[in-house]
Parts: C-alpha cells; structure tokens; sequence
DNA sequence: AAAAATAATCGTACCTTTACGATTGATAAA
DNA sequence: TTTATCAATCGTAAAGGTACGATTATTTTT
C-alpha cells in the first residue's frame, strides 16, 4: 500500500522547517550564529569588526536571523546587544533533526 | 578568555552547512524530500502529480536538491527516478546536528 | 550644548530564485 | 515509422536576496 500520506505546500510544519533552513542558507548567517555561540552576547559592531562585510549588510542579515526566531536583539543604550534564542535554537534542532531521522528512515 | 577562533565566510564546513541549508530552504523542496522518503522512488511526474507545482519547476527543485547532493536521479528510459541519497542526507543530520549541538551548548 | 559612536534604515545596483509555458530530445508504444 | 510520453532545458517575467555607501535617530561622551 504505497499511499501519499498529504504532502501539502502550506503545512505549517514545512513551510516552517524551510524558513529556519532557509535562515541558515547563507554562510554569513551560520558565522553569526557560531560567533554568538562561541560569545555569548554580541553587538552588530563586534560582528562587523570580526566579518568581511559592510555594518549595514551586517545589520541586515541579523535582521534575518532575528525574523526566523534564531536570535534575539535588545537595545542597550546606544548599541543592540545580540543573543542566541534559546527557544529558536531548540526548533531548529528538533525542527531539522526530526526530518533528517525521517529521511533516513527509508534511505538508509 | 573570550578568544574569537576564527569565524570564516570561506570555511568549508559553514559553506557546506549553508548550502544544504540553501536547498532546503523551499517548502516545495522539503515536500519532495518527504515525499522521497515515503516512497523510495519517484519520477518526476509522480512528484509533479502530487504538487501544485508546473512540470517545469518541479524539475528546476529536483535539480537543485541534486546539486546539493540530496538526491539521486537516474535516467530509465523516457523517465527519471528520482531517490533520496543516503551520503547526502547522512551529511545534512550530522551537519545541522553538529551545528545545533554547538549552539545549544552555549545558549541553552 | 556639541561631538562622537552605534546600529537601523534608505536607496540603489546587481544577481538569483521561483514560477510558468513552450520547446526539445530521447525513448517507448502503436 | 509515426505518434505519444516524459523530463530537461530555454526564454521570460516577477519577486527576492545580497551587498554597499549614505543617511538618520538615538544615546553617550566631551
């Protein structure tokens, strides 16, 4: 009984496993996120200063990131202070690792 | 000691991270990749049937996801099989468990 | 009060992605 | 051999992403 058990373009769950996925589909967006892993709390500036990109580029894939529920951002003063999410980076793993169990269920 | 270990745009291992994210990054892509692992096997038409999705553009996905090495697709005749790649999709568990086991270090 | 610092936003240029229909090339069926 | 089938590719339009410098608003520091 090989049946289509619905696979639907606006599913909730998929379309939110491919925004997280696609929140970590540019090499500078997972060196933020690593960075922020290895320091805890960051501002934009230290993460300029560590990248070769420009502070507005910077700026906007924070923005990214923070939309995806990845990090958060609270202003301090004259600076944004950046910070993992807790509850985002558990979606995200739980999000991904429970598709990737499901693919490898049947492939391998 | 709060010592930046080097946080490269270049890295092969964030570029890799970011690719298969990159790919999986359209609900349409992760529909397939479902898809893939609920029947084994599937021609691009099987797919095209289930999704509201042009020919065309199932094919433009199915390239995409064969790129990032998440699939294989080999030609029988008129037809294309299509099926997830286990190396690929070993590589995208490990990849983006490695990734969130590092970060929830961190900030959880 | 003026100047400096920080980061968001704006404007802009360029490239990529996504979607479609039409076409093409290859294979299989009539 | 002709016709039908399948899927890749082409052409194209619209939308989105990525990058930069300049500007702006806010808050500190001087």
């Amino acid at each position: 009984m090989t049946e289509i058990i619905s696979v639907q373009l606006d599913d909730p769950s998929i379309k939110r496993s491919a925004a997280i996925a696609k929140a970590l589909g540019h090499p500078a967006r997972i060196a933020i996120l690593k960075l922020l892993g290895q320091r805890t709390t960051c501002f934009c500036g230290d993460i300029t200063e560590v990248l070769p990109l420009a502070q507005s580029t910077v700026s906007q894939h924070l923005k990214a990131l923070k939309s995806a529920g990845l990090i958060t951002g609270e202003v301090e003063g004259v600076r944004t202070c950046y910070c993992l999410n807790p509850d985002g980076i558990k979606e995200l793993e739980s999000t991904l690792s429970e598709l990737s169990s499901e693919l490898i269920q049947t492939c391998c």
